[in-house]
Formats: structure tokens, C-alpha cells, sequence
DNA sequence: TCTTTTATTGATTGACGAGTCAATAAACTT
DNA sequence: AAGTTTATTGACTCGTCAATCAATAAAAGA
């Protein structure tokens, strides 16, 4: 049965299987064998792949990041003002994909595996830089030299708000969100114009 | 040996030594063999007062939220001006206490749990709700009606801040995170005034 | 064809951990 | 003094889980 070039293959299924998991378990309580279980294969396949439970959960994190990555990106090309490009990052930030139940777990446990593991860590710093850059760049045509302060508070913002509307009762209450920033951003845009 | 009214002294010990050894971990774990070890006492002696781990957790967080809640209040007493009211949050929030490698760990765990443990939610909707009712007291002097919406921003700013700071390589840039919110509320003020 | 590489798993190892229990003993009650 | 409550632990049970290994088999290469 053996067929070749099984090992990308294989490696997505886990990633995604690792997910799911997570999600479900709401923590990075999943062991090796749901995981493999859920990627329709056996424990010690998935070890031989990935070689460890580390491993699994960074390719996994890695996963999730150029996921957002891919989405901001798709809606920044189509933006062509300044204003347009805030408002895609904003709508990709917040877009339903990011408020799965998987997807936000992934999230959170990522912020606590960023403690303590240098490679979750590297990866967090990659996800703020690319949204520093992002916003700044929307910025500075609106703000000039305010802009870096600016981008700061927003991403900020960006991180409280995703956290409390992923954590509220009613789940993806997005729209509020959304608002809530865009709120801050025309009044601090609006006050330079003055 | 056996000195009666232990209860008490025991349950705190083993809260101390729950947050610290969450600390040390940075996750959730954490075996109750090591909280008992550093609380000096047997694995069986804190089942017997707790009844199981999850009860130690929730018990460590209502602590940490205890703490925070009596530093606000400290705080708050002492300030008679609105303005010094926004400014007593912004400390206590940013207190070189919460930036404590246990403080950090135990809150990042905290939202995790939230997520499936109704007990960890209810807890964090009571820090919510009750940073909520502090933050729209001392807005609605200086910006009326606007106060409730501008203290759902700031909380959220102060959560989002909070994070990337104690995220952060250089740790505890608590400076830098509470003069990013105190420039946020100058501006929202101020534009209200004019 | 024979060998090497890749794919795959069942079974096992070795370790660890949550929760229970019976036993010991001090203090308090009657 | 006898009985009850509170404090305390060592030893144990039962379960789980990460990681390893030996074995099987199909494809590719020589």
C-alpha cells in the first residue's frame, strides 16, 4: 500500500487534526494519540513524522499564522487607499475564520506557549511585526510621524478586543469590535486633520 | 503534632505554592505532587482540602483576582479627582506586581481556562465587569454619556497592552504600556472639551 | 532480481500522575 | 476515660501517555 510522497500529506492532515483538537479540548491538553487518531493514522506514524509533540503543536501555530498572514494579505491587495488598507486589516483580523472555536484556542494557548517555548515565542514576534509594518504603512499617509505610536495602540487594541469579544458570552460579536477600533482610529485621524 | 484550625493555613499555602509553581511552569502543568512539595505538605493532605486539582486552580485565580481587585482599591481611595481616578487604575493595573512571572502566567492560563471551565469565566467576567464599573466612574465627569463606550475601549486596551507587554523581551515595559493609554484618554478628553 | 528506501503499525516500555484508603496521632468533647 | 473530630501521611490503584522498536510491505533503484 505504501504510496510515495505520503509525508506532506501526512503533515497537513496532523496539523490540521492538531487543530481540531485543540479546539475541542480548549488547551494543549491533546495527547499524540487523538491527534493521530483524528488524522486517520497510527501514534507512531505521527512520530515519525514529526519526530515530537512539540514539534506538532509549532508546525500547527505556524499553520494557523500563515493562515491570518494569507488572509490579511488577500485584503490588503484589493485596498488601494490608506483608508481602505486600516479597514482590510481590521475585517481580516476579525473575520469569522479567526473566531473558531480551534482557531481562538490555537490563539490563546499560543500566548502561553510563548512563555516558555523560544520557537512559539519567535512566532508571536513575527505575527506583531507583520501587523506593526501593516498598520504603519496604512498610517503614515494619514498620520505621518505618529503613525509608529499609533499602529502601536492599534495592535494593541487589536489584541484586547479579539481576546474579550473570543472570550465573551455571545460568541463573534465582531461587528462591535470592528467598530469599537474604527471608532478610535477616525478620531485620532481626524484630530491630526484639524 | 495534628494542631487544630489548619485549614485555613493550609489552603493558603497551597494557593501560594499553586501560583508560584504556575509560574515556574508557565502552564497549567503542573502536578499536584509539586504544589504539595513546595507547600510542604503530602499530595494527599491537598486533596483532602481542596477535594481536586481543578479547586486549587480556580482557588489560585480567585487570589490573584483578589489581589488585583485590593490593589485598585488602594489606589482609588487615595484619588479624589477623576482624572486621578483613571490614572489609579492605569497604575494598578500596570503594578511592577502584575508583571511577576507568576502574575503573567497565571492570567494567560486564566483565559485559557475561561474558555471551558464556567468557573475560570464567571471569575473573569467579575474582573470584567468590575473594571468596567470603575473605569465608566471615573469617565463620566469628564466625557458624559460617551463614558460607558470609551471604557469598553480602554478595557480592552489595558488587556491587549498588558499582553504584549508581559509578552515582550524586555520585560515589564510597563512605563511605555501606561503612557500608550494615558496619551489614548488625553486625546478622547480632550476632544470631548473642544 | 536483489537491495535500499519509504510507509506503516501493533505491541511494548517506562514513566508519571490523580485520587483513594487505611492507619497513626493529637486535640477536643462528654 | 472513652469516643469523636481533625490532621496527616505512606502506600497503593488505576489509568494514561510519549516515545521506541521490531516487523511488514510496497515502491524505486541498480
Amino acid at each position: 500500500m505504501p504510496k510515495l510522497g505520503m509525508e506532506p500529506i501526512r503533515k497537513t492532515a496532523l496539523v490540521k487534526a492538531t487543530i481540531m483538537e485543540i479546539g475541542r479540548a480548549g488547551s494543549l491538553d491533546v495527547t499524540v494519540g487523538q491527534i493521530a487518531k483524528r488524522a486517520g493514522m497510527s501514534t507512531a506514524l505521527a512520530h515519525h513524522y514529526f519526530g515530537g509533540k512539540e514539534q506538532i503543536f509549532l508546525a500547527a501555530m505556524r499553520h494557523i499564522l500563515t493562515l491570518y498572514g494569507a488572509e490579511v494579505r488577500g485584503a490588503m491587495v484589493l485596498a488601494k487607499t490608506p483608508e481602505a488598507r486600516l479597514e482590510a486589516i481590521l475585517l481580516a483580523s476579525f473575520s469569522p475564520a479567526n473566531f473558531r472555536r480551534e482557531v481562538v484556542s490555537a490563539w490563546l494557548n499560543f500566548y502561553v506557549l510563548a512563555q516558555t517555548t523560544p520557537g512559539a515565542r519567535r512566532l508571536l514576534a513575527v505575527y506583531q511585526r507583520r501587523l506593526q509594518s501593516n498598520l504603519v504603512a496604512a498610517l503614515r499617509p494619514l498620520v505621518g510621524a505618529r503613525a509608529v505610536a499609533l499602529a502601536d495602540a492599534v495592535g494593541a487594541l487589536i489584541d484586547g478586543v479579539y481576546l474579550r469579544a473570543a472570550l465573551s458570552e455571545r460568541p463573534s460579536d465582531a461587528e462591535a469590535a470592528v467598530q469599537l477600533i474604527r471608532a478610535y482610529l477616525a478620531a485620532e485621524i481626524q484630530e491630526r486633520k484639524e
